[in-house]
DNA sequence: ATTTTCGATCAAGTTTTTCTTAACTGAAAT
DNA sequence: ATTTCAGTTAAGAAAAACTTGATCGAAAAT
């Protein structure tokens, strides 16, 4: 096997002109000359025997070889780059950045996060609210808080306890409707977030939870579960909510769970970061933060009769 | 961003010792002294700020960056090189590798691939028989011919004409039954290797397309389409068999195909190549030759009536 | 218990690679 | 027609990578 790889540095000027599609812009990334950059890209071409760019008289274009070869020589150096800048946040202990989900951000973390930032203002937090999955091995991020159903193969994960849903309305409401009967007649808001799980919760499953037979025919569904208790503390109906979500507004007053039974999914939240990579002060001061303020509101919920969803028939 | 990237002659020391586990075996790939790889970690891990190597007495262990680093460097690495050799492979016009899977190895290339050797004796043919899908783009193979139901994006790909099944059996057998009602009373043997596809053909549909209500609830199954082919050769039954498995033994004489109707299913082979490689010379004598030889066979079936799967009813 | 061996390291000097400077080319833009 | 721009070339300088040969410390061998 002659030659398993050409000098890197050669491979890398590549890289940077083909991403460029100029020698000029490369030479500039890479801090150093066009000369230097012309020079290596003729010492790649001489390695491999062929040209890698098309010169013309003003630009430059790939030969069939430099198709080739770009895709693949942008993939690896992005993947050494990854892993090395992974390797060097190792070091770092000051910035710490954590990704969730929006319902969880609006409703949970936006709250207490500067609670977390004036405990710890040797910290730099960046937070980034999105759904998409995050590659805690390759990407900047060092902490993801996930909802699923199973914890992840090769990773640190902690489960949030106690994700279940319960009726819950503003105090105003709560004056009208005031047995599990009389919610059958109210406006309901129905939480559609967890329509991806196998069994996903539904008004018909508490009803039947507190021993009343009905389903609901009518209601406003919304699909992202921060939106469902924002229009149960607008007033506009009884939401069937996540605990995470609501514990705020309950906190607060703006929302009231007068029924203490709820149904529990199959499913909760997760703190995960990478294996091993818990101990590093910033997470570990994150981690201990979260589940310390989740314990703060274990007691709201005293007495309620949670009652796992499985364990409610599912006749339609 | 500071140094997005570290010296990458050290990334790759790091690289080999961490896959060895040593620094001596590690030099001894790169070629170099010893004290060369032990001088490159250090330049590493003077980068990083930190050891990526605990010093034991007579080995090295990885530490924690170490750990983190390892992964992502063999990985990027492994791309940088499937990427150049894939280039350097464009040089080469004397090689060709090809891989297919073990049936239409078994009953169609094999049986033909001494011819398309003489024809070409400066080509150094190698020849993968395997169902593991296989990254052109990445690995070091040319031609892929396989079988589906839609042609992959990103790649040239031409379609092998007339994938249908009919049934055959042995001159011997076909002595004892001559007409579609008569193989209701023979042994059948049944292809199991088109069970992946949404609809998958059975028997009964080719009873039905000869206008024959008859569902077979005995028979000898075989997943893989060219055990089918031997067992008929074998004289074990009635097989409903697949084309391009039973056209050399039908040449031969070692099979007939008494019946002039086949059901033709909503997938087929596929020759697939890089885009753009189709036009290396090793690339398109095989293909020219591949097809040419596909056509020298289409007189065989002559008058045969071949009806979509789809448009035969699906009654159970 | 001593000696040997092995893998890693260090220091000094050498080779090779990589870079810069500065002059050059030729087509496109003005 | 002149300027500008992107890339090239050549020569020398700087930096990186490597080798040699000595050193070190613990494990393996005696």
């Amino acid at each position: 096997m002659p030659d398993r790889l050409p000098p890197l540095t050669a491979l890398r000027a590549f890289d940077a002109a083909a991403r460029h599609m100029s020698f000029a812009k490369a030479a500039n990334e890479l801090n150093v000359t066009p000369a230097a950059l012309s020079f290596q890209i003729k010492t790649l071409e001489e390695h491999l025997g062929d040209k890698l760019f098309r010169r013309l008289n003003r630009a430059v274009e790939l030969t069939e070889a430099g198709r080739i070869l770009a895709p693949g020589a942008a993939d690896g150096f992005l993947r050494l780059s990854e892993a090395w800048s992974a390797t060097r946040r190792l070091q770092n202990n000051t910035t710490l950045t954590v990704t969730a989900g929006p319902a969880l951000t609006a409703k949970w973390l936006a709250p207490r996060l500067y609670d977390f930032a004036q405990a710890h203002p040797d910290i730099d937090l960046s937070f980034s609210a999105t759904l998409r999955t995050v590659d805690l091995h390759r990407e900047d991020v060092d902490v993801a808080i996930r909802f699923g159903t199973s914890s992840p193969e090769e990773l640190y994960s902690r489960q949030v306890p106690n994700d279940w849903l319960t009726p819950v309305m503003t105090p105003e409401l709560a004056e009208r409707f005031t047995t599990p009967e009389a919610i059958t007649h109210a406006p309901l808001i129905i939480d559609e977030s967890l329509h991806f799980l196998p069994r996903p919760p539904r008004w018909q499953d508490w009803f039947q939870a507190v021993g009343v037979d009905f389903t609901p025919e009518h209601g406003t569904r919304f699909s992202g579960a921060n939106h469902v208790v924002d229009a149960a503390v607008a007033g506009m109906g009884v939401a069937l909510a996540r605990r995470p979500m609501i514990i705020k507004d309950i906190q607060d007053g703006r929302l009231v769970a007068p029924f203490p039974t709820a149904i529990e999914v199959s499913a909760c939240f997760r703190f995960m970061c990478i294996n091993s990579s818990q101990d590093r002060p910033q997470i570990a001061a994150f981690r201990d933060w979260f589940f310390a303020e989740i314990g703060k509101t274990a007691h709201i919920f005293d007495g309620f009769n949670v009652i796992p969803i499985d364990e409610i028939s599912d006749h339609d």
